[in-house]
DNA sequence: CTGGATGCAAACTCTTTGCATGCAT
DNA sequence: ATGCATGCAAAGAGTTTGCATCCAG
């Protein structure tokens, strides 16, 4: 598999080790489950290695997003939920229901990167989060 | 006060009450405290309105986001902070310490929000929040 | 009057912590 | 062999809920 290459670099150039719940977590939101929350990792992992723990499924987000292969989302309501989309990509998060989804419209962060350096902020990664009610709390 | 005028307006347009708790929230947030916890909020004004409740503190300051008065702005660690700064500006938050600080460069977000309006999103507001390491934490 | 707003306290969810054990290197 | 990673369980923080009371309109 080729995403699990990428993560053995990642834990290989930071010095870390190599193991089963680093390879599942992010076999899983590699694996095409975007905006997903700890909590649904767990289920879906647990099920098939009971063994695992949530706290390393914790742990393992984390430690995915330091590595900069997802991405932590903080919604509102709800849920801190995960991204496996690692491009430049936004989102929209609706303040009733706390759903998150894409936004593919272009945003020039350049400007505030630069900005967040000059301060002393070593910069992960910008997004765009948009704010408001979804369709469906509308109603 | 002029701050609350406009909180007494934006009641009155959504057919809301006009009471003591959201004027003190409000004026808090008004009066130069910036990204603050709602523990922080309910802590100051609790000591000189010991009848003020932590939940009020809650529903008020949704309330006051809702209105577009404030803006809440999740953090991946620790607590929601509420910024009383309204006008268009961006966030660094760390990653490791949850601080929050300002950035003032232009973004433009025109794109972003005319592509989530167009999936049916009410859009409030728009911004764009820079994760990373603050200088503090790197040492 | 009358329904929305408040206060209270408990419940609840999400997340973190501490420590003993185990395994990757 | 060595020490980072894991599992476990319990604590902790932050936030929400339900309901009785109260007061703004």
């Amino acid at each position: 598999m080729d995403a699990d290459q990428q993560l053995i670099a990642a834990l290989r150039a930071t010095g870390r080790r190599v193991t089963m719940p680093r390879l599942l977590v992010h076999r899983y939101l590699r694996g095409g489950n975007r905006h997903v929350t700890a909590e649904q990792v767990y289920g879906a992992l647990a099920a098939e290695v009971p063994s695992l723990s949530a706290a390393t499924v914790y742990d393992t987000l984390d430690l995915l997003d330091e590595l900069g292969l997802i991405r932590r989302v903080s919604t509102p309501r709800g849920a801190t939920t995960y991204d496996s989309r690692t491009e430049a990509h936004h989102h929209m998060i609706c303040r009733s229901c706390g759903s998150v989804e894409d936004i593919d419209a272009e945003v020039d962060a350049t400007a505030a990167r630069r900005s967040a350096e000059a301060a002393g902020f070593s910069v992960g990664f910008a997004q765009l989060t948009v704010s408001g009610i979804c369709s469906a709390c509308r109603a």
